[in-house]
DNA sequence: AGAGCTTATACTCAGGATCAGCATAATGGG
DNA sequence: CCCATTATGCTGATCCTGAGTATAAGCTCT
């Protein structure tokens, strides 16, 4: 391992600017975006090449900051005006094949909310697709995937069984019942990336089997060029987990819309149902909506109530869950 | 602003190969850590130059990973071995001050802590600070700091009152309350970032007043070159968030320790005292510990049963909280 | 028009978690 | 041996959450 030049550096030549000479190496910057809209209660993710990655694009210096960048770049790529971004994830471990090794690439991920999903018309290898499509075993809304029981249960198993040592054994065992709910452990939505990761150390998936592999023994789930599968996880477990504590789905939400359609819009994130009467009292205990005063009867039954986003919350509190027990008296 | 040269690329050539071909510019990327311990019942954060700076080192290419490279560079430079790490946030809108516009910085910021917290030796500008040196106004162990009260609170409502229209006016009324618990409002420990922000938004930080602009009136706490308290903040935040659902506390405690210590610590890092007999309750309804079996006396009173961490917990289960009314019949 | 479907919305109740204080145990020091 | 100090156990009130029942109000079809 070569001595990291220059970090113990010249003290004398840090001393005189303010700025440290960092004698750093050169590299490129790219940006990726995890663009999320649900539409038909799907929720769906942008993607590019016929579904095969996500939207990217260089940074541009031009830029006051990388989000400024995104913003441009996706506006101006995709037509689409950008809701709330949040940065997921900055890779330099990209490209695992090898080649290239010489080019280094940083990949600044980002996660973005948009209300629309029409698919531009002026880049056909521009899509919209849901990304249960990518990750079949996330979506519970039907009860549990058959596919967890029929391959990627005993698939586990055998991985695990296969482990050098009884240690090993055990903890592989461990993370596969985890990860996946295994033997009547409770599926835990917002695991998204673990179980990915889990599936891909265990050679299931395509992305992982390298030329000359030569099995085919892969999953059901649509694979992504480079490691953007991997980026789409963390950007899914990211929106699971925040939908939780922050109200960022109305930046999915038409401008007014029904509680079952809110609901649906959490349900289809979130991989799983809710519970109608509880998630309607969770809402406005905490006062997010507000009635518009109109209804519709699109819904089929008896008329819904139009709701709003009040904007307003954003200012009023900013809720945040406290679990430590705090003295309050003092 | 200038047009962003090459955003509306060559379609043609992007489809050709797989691999985009971006025509990414090449910047330089350095890594920031937030290197965290406790001692002395004080979160202390790693510094140099005379507490002016976070540690920062440039990223070697030569290592696979940020996280290697990181890790290399700070175990070389400090002597310690870098405990539990996480990545906090990759800045590019680094260096305001607008000199080398031309040259182009990434820092990509890390969280990460550490059992140990003794000055090493052979870098005499090297000392661990306690964070609150930053931020006094964070610290609320020994009740409400006096500075906000007497300092903060005023200027924060004249900078308020200073905006231009009354809606200005009143979300920056709104803002100060919320981030500073005015007006009977709570304290919201994890706040950090927002309150540093609206601070330096306010004209209060020194890291805010440009050269020129001539008047001191301010704040107890110190500054840091660049953004750095800024970093520090998000760090603080990050932490102070991830306690209360992951089990990291243990990553800054000794091997065995007694209740009262860990609860000490978690109080350090939130800036708050906790209610002691239902933080026991809270650590054993989690079985996050296990009794060593000695006990030691050293802590005054009654002796003190030692505990340890019990590691498999992290097996066990992967704590998230689920706050969404799932069904759990279906 | 009314039966029967669908969806919307109100109310209730039990169990569990949390807040907060009180009580008791076991040391060392004057 | 009393007292200060810390550790640890226990309890009651309150709030939150899970889950079910009941009722309202539209539609379509006969």
């Amino acid at each position: 391992m070569p001595e990291p030049a220059g970090t113990s550096g010249p003290a004398g030549s840090q001393q005189q600017s303010a700025v440290p000479a960092v004698p750093a190496h050169t590299i490129e910057a790219e940006l990726i975006a995890v663009l999320v809209a649900v539409t038909d209660n799907e929720p769906r993710v942008l993607t590019i090449r016929n579904g095969s990655l996500l939207p990217s694009g260089p940074f541009e210096t031009a830029h006051r900051s990388l989000q400024a960048s995104l913003r441009a770049w996706v506006e101006q790529q995709t037509g689409h005006p950008l809701g709330y971004t949040e940065q997921l994830y900055t890779f330099a471990d990209r490209d695992r094949s090898a080649e290239d090794a010489a080019r280094r690439f940083i990949s600044i991920s980002y996660l973005a909310l948009t209300r629309q999903a029409s698919a531009e018309g002026n880049r056909p290898d521009i899509a919209w697709r849901s990304w249960y499509r990518y990750f079949p075993w996330e979506d519970w809304r039907d009860g549990a995937p058959p596919v967890i029981a029929r391959v990627i249960a005993p698939r586990l198993r055998a991985w695990a069984a296969a482990g050098a040592d009884p240690a090993l054994r055990r903890e592989r065992q461990q993370r596969a019942r985890i990860a996946f709910g295994l033997n009547g452990q409770n599926w835990n939505e917002e695991l998204v990336l673990q179980r990915y990761e889990l599936l891909f150390e265990a050679g299931l998936a395509p992305e992982a089997i390298r030329r000359g592999d030569g099995d085919d023994r892969v999953l059901p789930g649509e694979p992504m060029l480079h490691d953007h599968r991997r980026i789409l996880a963390t950007g899914i477990a990211r929106l699971r987990a925040k939908i939780k504590y922050r109200p960022v789905v109305f930046e999915l939400m038409a401008e007014s819309f029904t509680l079952l359609q809110l609901q649906r819009a959490v349900e289809a994130l979130a991989g799983r149902l809710l519970h109608k009467q509880n998630f309607r009292r969770l809402i406005d205990s905490q006062a997010l909506v507000e009635e518009t005063g109109d209804v519709t009867t699109e819904t089929g039954g008896r008329p819904a109530k139009l709701f709003r986003f009040r904007p307003q919350v954003l200012l009023e509190r900013a809720v945040a869950g406290t679990k430590l027990p705090v003295t309050r008296t003092a």
